[in-house]
DNA sequence: GTGAAAGCGCTAACAC
DNA sequence: GTGTTAGCGCTTTCAC
């Protein structure tokens, strides 16, 4: 492999000389352009490389970003993945992608990132747990963190998300507004700490009262399986018709969820949107395609990793800002209006 | 940032000694217990963290793998990378994302590859054009490179996917035992170079012709395109009842593809599984919670991604292999039969 | 058993 | 303008 040492013997110049015309500052008052030439050559015809990692270690940063996902298996992560690396890429930088599938160990990750020298960290659907670990050594090592989707209420770090409450005010006026009234929802997680679930099942409620929908309130947790999400769905239509707890519109905190409660309706013999309006939340590639074609909420997801990205790298020509503040960070949502709501019937 | 010379100073030893201890050489006949004991306090006490990034360079090793993707937002990919990740933490080595979205000078791919003096390189869905610029130099700098699902044929790598043929086997022979003869086959796009279609299509050809349907064969090409699949579904299903072309079956390249055909017929009054059933590919994450619930070959992305890592990895003790080999490396798949096949309506 | 010293490939003061 | 020199933090040979 070929150094510069290399570039230097046959250009006839020193390292440093070649180091500076290596690094473009050849123009800063330097180098005449007539070893510039020499060593450019030098350096072609010997097929040069640099050598990034001994540029890092003498430098001391590693224009590396750690990129800790908890499941990288799903669309949304990766699409945020995606935002993440288009923005890096932008900038010379790169991510490195940590995890592990369970949460085992968030100790050995934040070895790692102060191991690799990372000039920053994006956390993505972390749990409170793992922050808690994380957060003393971030702190002591001074890397910066942007925090996405997390699930929990964080101190001490930007956390980036979509606009979760006007999501659903979005999903909920839209089905008031093609006359529904009698409005469940259907959330994610009971726990107390699910902040994204939380958060958008408060938003329900908040605008049900608005709407002086109160007796219609009806929060149904699904937690996160299809089996659970199906039977209660079962328990939902199945009450009276003249119950006001019985929906005439669903409203999912998921695209995921919103599946399994049409798949679920139509399997009792109820037809989506005729006799039952059903919306999502994520705008997955799979909604444009589902049967009915869902109505849902579209998280920019790609744009919530090239926020962090871009966040991370804030400080003056692009040196990592440390940043001790606590700030949120909501983008916008887009109300996505397909074929799984229609007017109430009758 | 504390370093070895601190932990030498501190236990009173040599730096060599404290890179024995840590690197766990201690036991070779060298380090006394006792100084190794001392070492570790120290260390400890210190809050050491080593620097891998000095550590590679003098080495010469990185420990990382890139993997270069196109289009890193689909559920397949994200997969195949969650199962990467699994393997090479197994290993303590890292990924690192390479990629753009569209295929964008991979010169510059190949030359960050070798800057970073990544030990390995996986690279998913690339066309040929782009393995034409990476090859020479991929041999040149002798950096072990595993193909997985690539979209051209290829000489001088691994390649791992699928077993295509026999997944489309599978689907097909699923029909018929159903007892649908006039079975029609979606697939992506016809250009020549787009292998997993290509093939797949052949596949099905192949096992038509077996079961002696020859006259059923009826290839159509979606495009890639939901406009057009939903196009040529339309076409398809309008055909006259009678017409040996006119499918009870229809057998998809993709779960994607199945979706849209699923809604077309749908939205024709036509009712899957009922009067149409229809097959998918891939098992995406929303193939189970399709309405109907779809029956379809599931790709095991998870280990082709891990598999991936090994065949990268499979030198004695993690040592990467070079290899100039070209093999093909097939995994198995499995039929899924959910709700979207149903007996052919007599 | 342990330490001194020479690198790895590069950058960056500082001198000429 | 260019070269010398001293690192960066680590590994590794070789001598004691």
């Amino acid at each position: 492999m070929v150094t510069i040492t290399d570039i230097a013997a046959k250009a006839g110049v020193s390292k440093a000389t070649v180091s500076y015309v290596l690094n473009e500052r050849a123009t800063a008052v330097r180098i005449s352009e007539d070893t510039r030439q020499r060593v450019m050559e030098a350096a072609t015809e010997l097929g040069y490389r640099r050598n990034e990692l001994a540029r890092a270690v003498t430098t001391g940063k590693s224009r590396m970003l750690g990129f800790w996902v908890m499941e990288s298996q799903h669309e949304p992560v990766a699409r945020v993945l995606a935002g993440a690396m288009k923005e890096a890429n932008l900038h010379d930088y790169f991510i490195k992608m940590l995890g592990f599938d369970n949460e085992a160990n968030p100790q050995r990750i934040i070895e790692q990132c102060i191991e690799w020298r990372l000039a920053g960290i994006i956390t993505i659907h972390a749990s409170p747990v793992a922050l808690d670990h994380l957060h003393p050594q971030i702190e002591r090592f001074e890397i910066p963190m942007v925090l996405v989707d997390c699930q929990g209420p964080r101190t001490g770090s930007i956390h980036i998300t979509s606009d979760q409450i006007q999501g659903v005010r979005l999903a909920i006026e839209h089905l008031v507004s093609l006359g529904h009234r009698k409005i469940a929802y259907v959330t994610g997680r009971a726990a107390e700490n699910e902040l994204l679930s939380h958060r958008r099942a408060e938003a329900y409620q908040q605008v049900m009262q608005e709407r002086g929908l109160d007796e219609h309130i009806n929060v149904v947790y699904g937690n996160w399986d299809t089996a659970h999400t199906e039977a209660e769905t079962r328990r939902l239509l199945s009450l009276p018709q003249d119950s006001p707890l019985r929906p005439t519109a669903i409203a999912c905190w998921s695209d995921l969820t919103a599946m399994v409660v049409i798949r679920t309706a139509t399997q009792m013999g109820i037809r989506v949107p005729e006799e039952l309006s059903v919306t999502g939340f994520d705008d997955l590639a799979g909604a444009a395609l589902y049967n009915p074609p869902l109505t849902t909420v579209s998280q920019a997801f790609e744009e919530i990793g090239s926020t962090a990205v871009r966040r991370l790298l804030n400080g003056p020509n692009g040196t990592p800002v440390k940043q001790k503040q606590c700030r949120e960070e909501v983008l916008p949502v887009r109300l996505i209006v397909r074929a799984s709501t229609a007017p109430v019937a009758n």
